[in-house]
DNA sequence: TAGTGGTCTAGACCACTGC
DNA sequence: CAGTGGTCTAGACCACTAC
């Protein structure tokens, strides 16, 4: 045997899956086994494999399902945003805003200015996907909370509600393991990495800086790509 | 039983790991099952989780060993060389040219220019760890095959040998499956992804395009840290 | 040739999820 | 509750590497 069974199953369940929508369920492994007379162990190893290559998630006790990967490309002028790549794919995006620590904030915003500290997560296919910490110029975003229902996303929020004329920079951008506030916010697995991208925004009105956020989007879910062409 | 045996196993095995030097030889899975006095697959899977955590490396037939990972930071202006990296780290680095197919060309060094294809592989630590390939404008680096040994890297090559100014520019990123002649090259296992990095060298006394490259790293060697700061 | 990691079988018990 | 994925055992044969 050339070819190991398990990569043999693999293959084929990942032609097969191709067709399948996000979200679609995959067989169990007792099933897949029983299906294709092997060992449960050997349904494992493929269905592992997929995993690792991205086509699928598993969620204990649940089952087995088929997984989308997002392109995540981030240039030094924008940050593009998370849930308009989403969407264009085809995607469901949703954010809410959640309670967390108030964290120190970094330098960016000028000293002696009033921050605040928002914490929001976002659901892609129904599935807490990233969370993101921003932190505000308090004087330049009154009654933040009761606008930013109102709007699609912070940015446009920033750009509608108050006249910011915001421009979106990216700072920073790795693949790593984690913060523990993080993995329990996701309910990451272990062994998932996260994207984190930090970011910058300024408001050309004012010509100051309005934000400054630190995002962490699952690995599995988002692919991080750098253009920086100028 | 609230940590798995196999994990706890495996963050055993790592704290012992963080003192010893890349490359030293890690237990077998058969000597780890006895001495722990577990099967073979609960010791191999305690593996399993380091090499996911890329503390160790696998070799077939020969071995499980450490490995250490480098930090390959990226910015727009600039393109820091690998083997800087790695030789500051403690690292041993060292390049050579190699045959290879002559690949269509990007289209940044000008219509009508001559162009030579250069195919060079790294090698880290004693292992191949990376190739690149370079298409060069013929005419502004003759000679450059007897000239490239004299050199440390092709960049001082171009600054020293011809006196060509070189500014390095990334121009894109990204974490990927290899292209099988990449594979190849770096006989990679199944489930290694690659940096894929290309940028373009411009020479300030000509005014053109000296150089495009494509490199690929592998990804469980070299980590991908993008700094977007202008 | 001896030892390594890679694959595979036939079981078993568990924690967790969804109904 | 039944079904899921997560862990674990005790074996086995194989391909590959180093000496």
């Amino acid at each position: 045997m050339d070819v190991p069974t398990y990569l043999v199953l693999a293959d084929r369940l990942e032609h097969e899956l191709a067709a399948e929508p996000a979200g679609a369920r995959v067989p169990s492994e007792h099933e897949l086994a029983r299906l294709h007379a092997v060992n449960r162990l050997t349904a494992r190893a493929a269905l592992d494999e997929l995993e690792q290559r991205r086509v699928v998630r598993r969620r204990r006790g649940s089952g087995t399902f088929v997984s989308r990967r997002y392109d995540m490309t981030v240039t030094p002028q924008s940050a593009l945003s998370w849930s308009q790549v989403v969407r264009a794919a085809g995607g469901s995006a949703r954010a809410e805003v959640v309670d967390g620590p108030t964290q120190a904030s970094p330098e960016d915003l000028g000293n002696g200015v009033d921050v605040l500290v928002l914490h929001r997560v976002g659901w892609v296919d129904g599935q807490r996907a990233l969370c993101k910490t921003s932190w505000l110029a308090t004087d330049l975003v009154p009654g933040l909370h009761e606008a930013l229902p109102r709007h699609d996303s912070l940015f446009t929020a920033l750009e509608q509600a108050y006249g910011l004329r915001p421009q979106r920079h990216a700072l920073r951008a790795e693949i790593t393991a984690p913060p523990p506030a993080v993995r329990e916010t996701l309910d990451l697995p272990r062994n998932t990495e996260v994207v984190w991208i930090a970011s910058r925004t300024d408001s050309e009105r004012t010509g100051r800086t309005v934000e400054v956020t630190h995002s962490w989007l699952r690995a599995d879910l988002f692919r991080l790509v750098v253009d920086l062409r100028p």
